[in-house]
DNA sequence: AACCTTAGTGTCAAAAAAACACTATATTTG
DNA sequence: CAAATATAGTGTTTTTTTGACACTAAGGTT
């Protein structure tokens, strides 16, 4: 059989929640010549993989390469190849911009990724990259849309049975706040008081001898996430559901 | 950035099902050089991809081309690329004998499949393919001892929330071979009558006015899988769960 | 001091899950 | 042909989980 080499990139659904709404991290590859706006338009992260690297640490790298952390939650959840990638008029000119084949196809193995917008601070290196709320994402390039709605659907799908939601909070934080990710999130509202139930039973879950300062109103308690205590309840229950 | 060229292939974890055990279709890739055996090992089905083909379309056609069976369950579940693939003393020399480069990384996309082995006949064409149970699969080459474990994973995952067992049945069944289906890949014991209570509850299994023939007990009664109602009942509601 | 805002807490009803045992009907055997 | 064998099929009770629902507490602001 004839055997193709095909280019394989990783891109990146990054979310971001910055206490308000659930945002995605964008690049904007708005190309100018000579002072002219040719095109405008946005595509998520990502980028060609090394030759001898691990996919994951790949993702892992163009995550670092944006935020300048490491040790983020990420995780496959699918891959994409098909033959009429490019869906928008500007996807082969900006190919041919940046020096790529626009005829050979573009396998794309994508991960998302959680982040709290406030923990960190975009490094842009010139890119310009940006937060967009996924709510009001428009036309992306390429086939980039139908990848951002896979990314939510695995995102809310992996969110119902793994305690994900700590990752877009800091690192003390409220229930109150940990309530607001899984409405977004999920995209319903959740009794308080069930909710409350609920997470009461994840040992995980520690309470602080600390309260919120300086809100106008009752403060909170704090709490954190023990992912010492989750990794070792893993393996006896399975006990994560909201 | 650099750009390498990466060689995609297809692996299909292909379930089957003969009413006692999960069984999964491995090649014997046994080589032997003037009538002596050089080695002798076991690997998943795989292709590689035609240079325009969709990665699903790929898939259907590996099977398709072992089974003759078209329109068969296939769920991708990952891809695979550690550089540290060959992980058996063989993989390379196999790789060379057929004439890849053994050096050069193999990206593998992953499907998973389910099929009622008594309803297929496996078309050979020279290969040597046939049914292990996936209980005593020892070590298989490359790192598919690992896409195996993650099928597995995938599959039952699946089976909690969609009506995928079916698929390992022939078209008439009972209900006590679907319960078993449900038992051999979870791995639990269910109770008869909880169990009939939930399926009673899913409107696309039909009974039919016919029974069991021939078996030395009371006959079953036999029901089918009504693809169509269950489509529409999928946008309705998510009543599926064991 | 009154007000505004969010935190925090318990009960009851409904639904779902889990435990549990006997009768029915075909074939096979003695 | 009577008994044995093997699997089919069927309801009730208890326990657990879910969902609905409303008031008091404690800060800051006016």
């Amino acid at each position: 059989m004839a055997q193709f080499n095909q280019t394989i990139s990783v891109d990146c659904v990054i979310f971001g929640f910055d206490g308000e709404q659930l945002n995605v991290l964008l690049v904007d590859r708005t190309l100018t010549k000579e002072g002219q706006e040719i095109f405008s338009d946005l595509t998520l992260t990502g980028n060609h993989i090394y030759e001898d690297e691990e996919l994951d640490n790949a993702a892992a790298r163009i995550l670092f390469d944006l935020t300048g952390v490491k040790d983020i939650y990420l995780e496959q959840f699918g891959v994409f190849a098909s033959p009429e990638r490019l869906n928008h008029p500007n996807d082969r000119q900006w190919l041919l911009a940046n020096g790529r084949n626009p005829d050979s196809r573009i396998v794309s193995v994508a991960y998302f990724s959680l982040i709290a917008t406030k923990e960190i601070t975009l490094e842009w290196k010139g890119r310009n990259v940006k937060w967009y709320p996924v709510n009001s994402v428009g036309t992306l390039a390429f086939d980039h849309n139908q990848i951002l709605s896979k990314a939510l659907a695995a995102l809310r799908n992996k969110l119902r049975s793994a305690p994900i939601g700590f990752a877009l909070l800091p690192e003390k934080f409220t229930l109150s706040q940990l309530q607001k990710i899984y409405e977004i999130i999920l995209g319903t509202e959740l009794d308080k008081r069930n909710f409350r139930k609920k997470i009461a039973r994840m040992k995980y879950l520690i309470p602080l001898n600390e309260k919120q300062k300086g809100v106008a109103h009752k403060p909170a308690q704090l709490y954190v996430f023990d992912r010492d205590i989750y990794e070792k309840s893993k393996t006896e229950m399975f006990d994560f559901s909201i």
